[in-house]
DNA sequence: GATGAATGAGGGTTCATTCAT
DNA sequence: CATGAATGAACCCTCATTCAT
């Protein structure tokens, strides 16, 4: 029991700090991959950053392109479970609600949960802002990855394109095509994550409630 | 004259000759880097895709990068003289009306003409559409063609920041920054191109239709 | 202790390694710029003939350029160093000298042992001798590295040269241009070291001693 | 007859054109070939100085070595003339002079009229001395017209050489290998020229008298 | 003949990946 | 397991040479 105990010991803190490891680089990868000179993610770039040697990296990666669809996964899987939980409490509330109105406010505000994780997101892993749609063209990144990726665009896409069906649902929403929504909405985010990019703000909650703002009334006066 | 107009024939014929040779380049560097499979541009399938040998390629382009920012300059240019030309007609009936009804919808005329411009362009050359923002990341291109583009993602937008300008000058739009709004629908553009792209579609008019009209009005019931 | 002294193994190991390798490659580079078919001096072949990659060579020397370089600065150095240990010992003997004829005696015996010095030099690496002057003109090596090069040319006559002022000084030279003296005995070892290299032969002291008695008493009966 | 006559009068013309043109290339090469920095010794280049177009160059000269061949022929035939034509007029006094004195002075001019000749031709063709020995080592230059160039270098030593036997013969020089003496002779020309070359100034009579002086009597005192 | 655009083999360089230590 | 030097396929670019006009 001693001896395994002991063993147990050193297996979970080898485990852990097998896990570090992996974060490390995997943070070190998305730091170039998401900033602005990310022409050069050489393996050795992203190991220097990680502080470990190139080998390590592929003690921890099959290759490249397993690390790049690690990192997009894991980042991807974060985003994801944040809409859900954004969504979750929502769900709850509507279904409480008997109301219209209660029930259009109660859509506007998980939209605005929606709209400030995505945004959050993209603030914190400039990454996936970048990788979202293009990054098939980069080195390493072959068309198996590249449709993997498109899947994980299509994921926030349909979660998008769930909300505006319930939207719908709950009369929250005039009866359109849900796609076409999910598609307006989630443009709206990159543009205007983009846009704060470019002017190296961040997105800030003034972006979440324009997005929603526009998106449920419209501009005009 | 017969001498001369068979030299000037010659001459026209050779400068037609080259110019159809750059374009032909273009078109395959287009072709190739607006592709799924746009990881390999290499300078050889380009020529190949042209139907010159590689060395050709450079007798028209100084390198790699020289090609790929001329390629976006006059891809570029084309969208925006489109919008500029698009602007121009509103424009003057704006002028004529005195209304406000008829200001609005003279606005949404406007507005409709610029997302159906880009959206042309986008749905023309996918090339605009990946490298839009993200191209700065691929191989062969330095920060100086990086800002220059960043001028040109940035070009769309002023374009669009003084329409909205405009919108809110003629009272079409509420009053609000207008390089937010201009975020939002360029965003939305992006989109549905992006999401029409994923669905192998075109744009269409129903794209342009539902921006317009959510841009507008909203889309809450 | 041991853990010292086997980690210290293992680094010198290393160490000794590291230098060998790059040693090789230098090596490998002299053998082919040396050579009378020294046309070929690819990348390529010289990592060949060190029996490495060439990544390899990148791995020790920034580019093509830094490898001639270096080559030649270390040869230089080398040369430099050897003329420099010739030239002390008949310092000291110089000086304790007071007599006129021991003092040409010592200027002699000085001015051989910087003959023979350059000569084996020139001997043992063909390398200096093709690329003393005109490496200039051959692929990959730029101004900056020529002007450098120069300075190494320029070094071996200022050497000469502060050789042809103390035997001026010992009166063992008539009273002439330093700077000419000089030019005309690098010129004659440079003429008898090319002129061995054709017949195939090696400079021999033959050589050496012809240079010196025609350099101090002329060639006239 | 007339037509003959006009034929003749039109193919001289043209001769003289071709003549012209030829010339104008290879001047343009030796131009190129022998700048400091020579390194772009391009077909294009060469014809674009000619002010012909490459393919004019082609209808010259067989190929790049055809070009540097002829050029280095020529050069070389034109010191040679000169050297003989120079020797020359000293053979004719020689056999005349019957005093052992005026033999030496005859010698000594022949061996300032060798010296200067060769200096005048370093000094106009700096293209001449650059490629010397060297040549071998750039671009477009084989193993066979490496040869050949040798035999170039090899005809200046045996014209030195040939001089030197004659030198001993009439007793102006002592006793010694004549290939010895013009392998000495030939370098100390060429260290001066090269000295002359470094410090941006023509090799000047200076140069030849201290040649000839060193050479017949020594730098002794 | 002169022209100069087209050609494409060839060379320098990079970098993902492997493997001995 | 970590390390980092070695590897070599792959890519960009050059330039001697050709050939249609």
């Amino acid at each position: 029991m001693n001896l395994d105990s002991s063993s147990d010991d050193k297996v979970s803190l080898r485990a852990k700090f097998r896990h570090a490891t992996r974060e490390a680089i995997l943070n070190a990868a998305a730091g170039i991959l998401g900033s602005d000179s990310a022409a050069q993610a050489r393996m050795e770039d992203i190991a220097a950053r990680a502080g470990v040697a190139v080998g390590t990296v592929y003690n921890y990666f099959e290759d490249r392109r397993a690390l790049v669809t690690a990192l997009l996964e894991t980042r991807t899987k974060v985003l994801l479970d944040a809409l859900d939980g954004a969504a979750g409490p929502v769900r709850g509330r509507k279904r409480t609600a008997g109301a219209s109105a209660p029930a259009g406010d109660a859509f506007e505000a998980e939209l605005a949960g929606f709209v400030s994780a995505v945004a959050a997101h993209f603030d914190a892993n400039r990454f996936l802002l970048n990788v979202l749609l293009d990054e098939e063209r980069s080195r390493g990144i072959d068309a198996k990855a590249a449709s993997r990726r498109r899947t994980v665009f299509g994921q926030l896409l349909s979660r998008a394109e769930r909300l505006m069906q319930k939207g719908i649902r709950v009369r929250a929403l005039r009866k359109d095509d849900p796609a076409m929504y999910a598609a307006l909405l989630v443009g709206m985010v990159r543009g205007v994550a983009v846009s704060a990019l470019s002017r190296q703000m961040t997105f800030s909650t003034d972006g979440t409630a324009s997005i929603v703002r526009v998106f449920m009334s419209g501009a005009a006066r």
